[in-house]
DNA sequence: CCTTAGGCCTGCGCGC
DNA sequence: TGCGCGCAGGCCTAAG
């Protein structure tokens, strides 16, 4: 569940159970996942410390601390590919999900409650880190796409000034932060471009429309609480998203287009799985090749 | 600057 | 049923 709605509905759904509380202990089972450093210092930079405020920024769901009422640094947990946070009222049980618990952190409620947050990952590629400085951290990432600075202008410019295919572009989270695989050949389909364009060849009223493309999908997509493909991976508070109902083409190669009923087709694009329609997403001219 | 391949990991579904 | 293969929502690195 690892695109910008998923990751939004994520800190939606753990933000009231960790704001406000102290984190009493940490422990880590897959040392990766911390990102360098050994436990005892991971511990030794949380511990004590309370979750002041839970937020979102581009696929990062950021912890931020505070010692004594001042900023202590943050945690940044990214989901990667199969990474969840669950929030456990009693701490421990070891169900199937134990298996995958990587890291875990003791928490202790304002009135004396107890409870655990649990990263859980699989396939082991998430982070779940302290950085004393989230800005500086994230410093690289793109505008938001539901931020202000992502504009129809900004995108126009950003096109023009960007020699380069417009998929893989669009999921490069230096140019813009949040889209994944699903969210870029949904939002490429709704502007009736072929993720092979190259950037700077989109012409404006495309640029526009697929400004509009990105933020409508992702604006429903998060009113469905994202996207769950399988009974596994799921919400914090176990249920599924069900944008996943909408797709128009991802996912769904050989059913017809939503538009025009010719069957969707599926490529690769920059290493990605790429789902398009041919006749609503016409493919760029080869070069060198007239007419 | 850009692009591609490989690596990181595990589990699932498919065809044989 | 079992086995090998290809696939997966991400992103970093090295090399061309």
């Amino acid at each position: 569940m690892p695109e910008l709605p998923e990751v939004e509905t994520t800190a939606a759904l753990v933000r009231p159970h960790l704001e406000g509380r102290v984190i009493t202990g940490a422990r880590a089972s897959w040392l990766r996942s911390l990102g360098g450093p050994a436990v005892a210092e991971f511990e030794a930079s949380v511990v004590g410390s309370r979750i002041a405020e839970v937020t979102r920024r581009a696929k990062w769901v950021v912890l931020h601390l505070e010692r004594a009422g001042r900023p202590a640094g943050s945690i940044l947990c990214h989901l990667r590919m199969t990474g969840r946070l669950v929030v456990d009222a009693q701490p421990g049980h070891a169900d199937r999900e134990g298996a995958f618990e990587r890291v875990s952190l003791g928490l202790r409620g304002p009135a004396g409650g107890t409870a655990t947050l649990r990263f859980l990952d699989v396939r082991k590629f998430g982070r779940f880190r302290f950085v004393e400085d989230h800005l500086e951290a994230l410093a690289d990432l793109g505008p938001e796409p539901l931020g202000e600075e992502f504009t129809e202008e900004w995108l126009i410019r950003a096109l023009k000034a960007r020699k380069r295919v417009l998929k893989p572009l669009l999921l490069d989270q230096t140019f813009l932060a949040g889209l994944g695989n699903i969210y870029v050949d949904e939002s490429l389909f709704q502007a009736g471009l072929h993720p092979e364009r190259s950037a700077h060849q989109v012409p404006k009223d495309r640029a526009r429309a697929l400004h509009g493309a990105i933020q409508s999908t992702l604006r429903q997509a998060i009113e469905r609480e994202g996207s769950s493909f399988d009974a596994f991976y799921r919400t914090p508070e176990g249920q599924p998203g069900s944008y996943q109902h909408l797709f128009r083409v991802y996912g769904r190669e050989g059913k017809p287009c939503p538009t025009c009923g010719r069957p969707i087709k599926r490529l690769v694009v920059a290493q990605r799985g790429t789902h398009i329609c041919t006749r609503c997403q016409p493919a760029p001219r080869a070069p060198g090749k007239r007419r």
